[in-house]
DNA sequence: ACGAGCTTTTTGTCTAGGACATTAAAAAAC
DNA sequence: GTTTTTTAATGTCCTAGACAAAAAGCTCGT
């Protein structure tokens, strides 16, 4: 499997560690401080190295934290505690209306496909599954729900970062053609409705998935795709006469980052233009922000248009 | 241009500053102590705050390095000098080549749609292009042509960051849909090509269209999208079988990223998989690499694509 | 039993200045 | 001129302490 002399084992640098799981610098130093977790070996300059098999863990965590749990807790844990918590968790979901053990056992087969590394067989079998539920029901019920078991599986290690690339670079295709295909509606009394991410969220899927629920409404999509900065975003807003601006956030987002952002974008934004939230990121569900519309999930997109569209017919 | 009741001025905080400009915080700090700026307040607690005209200057600053200055030159130069320089840099291009004055002056069309922010115009315009004057000829004459003027009118401030965006995603659009109806050819004998970029490259289009020049060869493409680990494109080159893997790179990248990466990609792939470097960074001109083919222009895929063919037909 | 208000604990981010590897510019040698 | 060596520039990492904000735990009144 490796082609390399590997007597050494693999070691990262802090700020590796910082993207590879999206916890701060100052929170990985101040863990080892305050809980003895993690322990990482130092390099002849004196700096951290965090050997795989600890970052491991520290994703596994940070899964843990994203549903609720808090560090104090968890991180002295030993790993095989804290898989038994991730499993529990995952049987017992936080939302207590989810009864129905295991509502996507069907999905299960698109992930033997991603596993099996067969890109032919999951972009047939995806697109079958689109052409017969019809793009409503794909979305809602397929995608939304398959890319979060992806990203749950990659965060516990099952799944490899270039299986999850294939992933989404598979089925953005797929909506992107499936968002092409439908013709333009009327554009009267249709909001405009400006898609993007922010600078420090690089996941383009939930943007697509909104696009689409947003297109089946009739509304005028216009995305700017992943990564722009707040004041591109500002700017492009009043370009392009927008009504609506809205924005995907998940799971590994910063959570202040999100309450900051959205803060100055709604202060730079002019009053008449909706700013929109969605997607995984647990702190939207937590607090509410005036002047920002949380989409608590896809399903919500649809009576948020009617919403608009009811509220400026006789502008 | 801000819709906020401004009687106060404006304060960010370290944080603020960090995501609104892309310096870092240890950065802003250090400046601070090196050069004399940025000179925040203090509010109760002492932590920094950052009036909007510092943060205004910082992101003169950070354009400015993005074009090659140096921070130590140009941070303790006041605000009109850096105008200056800013509108200086423009009226000298770095590039002296650039002779024959405007080779491309029919793309001027849609340049001028981009920065009328007409994206439906822009979207049927080059689909117009792409119909008349098929795939191949449009990939070669205007997208990659293209996505170059806008990438230098972003570098010397002519076009926003959020114009360039919308470009980029109405052509990857495009040329998404061109390579889905781009149905299989016969899989005998074809090279199974994996494309993807190291993770400090986040331009997607060079892959798109290396992708649409290969798939008009024949080639059984696998497109990762961008930013794949090293280690994870040789478990996906592994576990796809796949023949050639081929990176992009675009002007932005640090040619000595480049260099290792690919020295270290080629170390730990199979010594049969070929690699292929492509894009605009300078560094594939100037220094060949043993076991990595340098593709000077996307018109030089299709003679690789037959070398290899010709070297494996009696494997 | 359950919500409202109060107190305590937890937790992330900020601060300070020092250090040093890395990279780019300048100087020296060819 | 061109290559090599020296010097300066620059970003990121280090330690250890502090404190606001958020969550949890507690008390009281109904």
């Amino acid at each position: 499997m490796n082609f390399r002399a590997d007597s050494e084992p693999v070691l990262l640098s802090i700020a590796a560690v910082e993207r590879d799981t999206g916890l701060g610098k100052d929170t990985l130093r101040v863990w080892e401080r305050r809980y003895g977790f993690p322990t990482p070996g130092r390099d002849s300059y004196g700096e951290r190295t965090y050997p795989l098999e600890q970052v491991e863990k520290l994703r596994v965590i940070k899964r843990l934290m994203d549903l609720g749990q808090r560090p104090g807790r968890i991180v002295p844990l030993p790993i095989e505690e804290l898989q038994r918590l991730s499993q529990g968790m995952y049987a017992a979901p936080q939302n207590v209306h989810s009864q129905g053990d295991d509502p996507h056992s069907d999905l299960r087969q698109y992930i033997d496909l991603i596993e099996a590394h067969d890109a032919e067989g999951l972009r047939r079998g995806l697109n079958q599954a689109l052409a017969n539920q019809g793009l409503n029901h794909f979305v809602t019920n397929v995608v939304a729900p398959l890319t979060g078991m992806v990203g749950d599986g990659w965060m516990r290690g099952e799944i490899e970062v270039f299986e999850e690339h294939l992933y989404t670079e598979c089925m953005s295709g797929l909506l992107r053609h499936a968002i092409g295909a439908l013709s333009e509606t009327g554009t009267a009394q249709q909001p405009a409705i400006l898609l993007t991410t922010f600078p420090q969220e690089s996941h383009g899927l939930g943007l697509l998935m909104a696009e689409c629920m947003m297109v089946l409404q009739g509304a005028r999509c216009l995305s700017l795709g992943t990564q722009t900065p707040l004041r591109d975003i500002v700017k492009a807003a009043i370009a392009h006469h927008t009504d609506v601006v809205a924005l995907s956030f998940s799971v590994s987002m910063n959570p202040n980052h999100v309450l900051d952002g959205l803060e100055e974008l709604r202060r730079e934004l002019p009053p008449h233009v909706e700013v929109w939230a969605g997607g995984r990121s647990p702190i939207l569900q937590r607090r509410a922000q005036k002047g920002i519309v949380a989409l608590r999930d896809l399903a919500q997109i649809a009576p948020e248009i009617k919403r608009w569209r009811k509220a400026n017919t006789e502008a």
